[in-house]
DNA sequence: CGCAGTACCTGTAAGC
DNA sequence: TGCTTACAGGTACTGC
């Protein structure tokens, strides 16, 4: 589920509910997603902490303990849920947090792509896929002429630029085609092909996206159960994602569908040249 | 170094 | 109805 504004919902969301909890026991289920430790050393580590704060960095949250940073990363699927202590375990909730108020924080991933790092306290931001990260959309540095250096001399498909976490930290499959179609440009153009009235609306349109899906509590699609803080509206406002045959709302063409990077990609055919 | 392809894992929907 | 295949909101690794 998680682009940015899926992220920053479920960050908000969690912080209303479990800041200041005590974490009594942690459950693994699957213990793939904590390696390299073993359940026990997760564990170990976790028991007796306090949860301070929740920050996000791009797609990643960091969970801000009294003696770690614990640095979770979503990928595809993962999902959080909040339930009593007493509610049964679903076979895809592979780690639990067991607070000492009888509540539990269960992360939900049927896919067991989701990543969990234990880091030094306040290193947080230094965690392996952390580091890397380009500039957010809104941030002051992500201008038209960072984009320029860093997208004008590739021949790599902008959409798959544009995906690249370590030019721009946020976006994902679903933002890049609504940004895409909004700025007018064809996904699979080549970055150098670009032109300087592109990569300043680029910055511009990414911001606007991402703070509109941001204030709609992002985007759900494909999610029939609605998971703690992730049942977005800005499915509403898509243009395209998703829209596969329906007519463009500038020019009537039906979106089309094509692959680009691996990836499924919605555009029109006649708006994005 | 840059890049494309593949791997990770499971469920669902579409195609035969 | 079954079986097979393609695909899913992401990233890391491999090998050219």
């Amino acid at each position: 589920m998680p682009e940015l504004p899926e992220v920053e919902t479920v960050r908000q969301t969690l912080k209303l509910r479990i800041l200041n909890q005590t974490i009594e026991e942690v459950g693994v289920r699957a213990s793939r997603l904590i390696q390299p430790l073993s359940a026990q050393e997760f564990a170990t580590i976790l028991v007796g902490q306090i949860l301070r704060d929740i920050d996000r960095r791009g797609k990643y949250l960091i969970f801000k303990l009294s003696q770690n940073d614990l640095v979770v990363h979503l990928r595809m699927e993962g999902r959080f849920f909040i339930k009593p202590k007493s509610a049964d375990i679903d076979k895809h909730e592979h780690v639990i947090f067991y607070f000492t108020n009888n509540t539990t924080l269960r992360f939900h991933d049927v896919r067991k792509f989701g990543t969990f790092e234990i880091m030094p306290k306040g290193q947080g931001t230094h965690a392996k896929g952390i580091r890397k990260l380009g500039p957010e959309p809104g941030d002051p540095s992500l201008t038209a002429d960072y984009l320029k250096a860093k997208l004008q001399s590739s021949l790599r498909p902008v959409k798959s630029l544009l995906l690249d976490q370590t030019i721009i930290a946020g976006l994902g499959n679903i933002y890049v085609d609504e940004v895409l179609y909004e700025a007018r440009i064809h996904p699979t153009r080549p970055g150098k092909t670009l032109q300087e009235s592109d990569f300043d609306n680029l910055c511009k349109i990414s911001q606007r996206i991402i703070t509109e899906a941001v204030r709609l509590g992002g985007t759900t699609i494909r999610s029939y159960v609605s998971s703690l803080g992730v049942t977005g509206r800005f499915q509403n406002q898509l243009k395209v994602h998703t829209l596969v045959g329906e007519p463009c709302q500038t020019c009537q063409t039906p979106i089309v569908k094509i692959r680009v990077g691996g990836r499924g990609t919605y555009l029109c055919p006649t708006c994005q040249k």
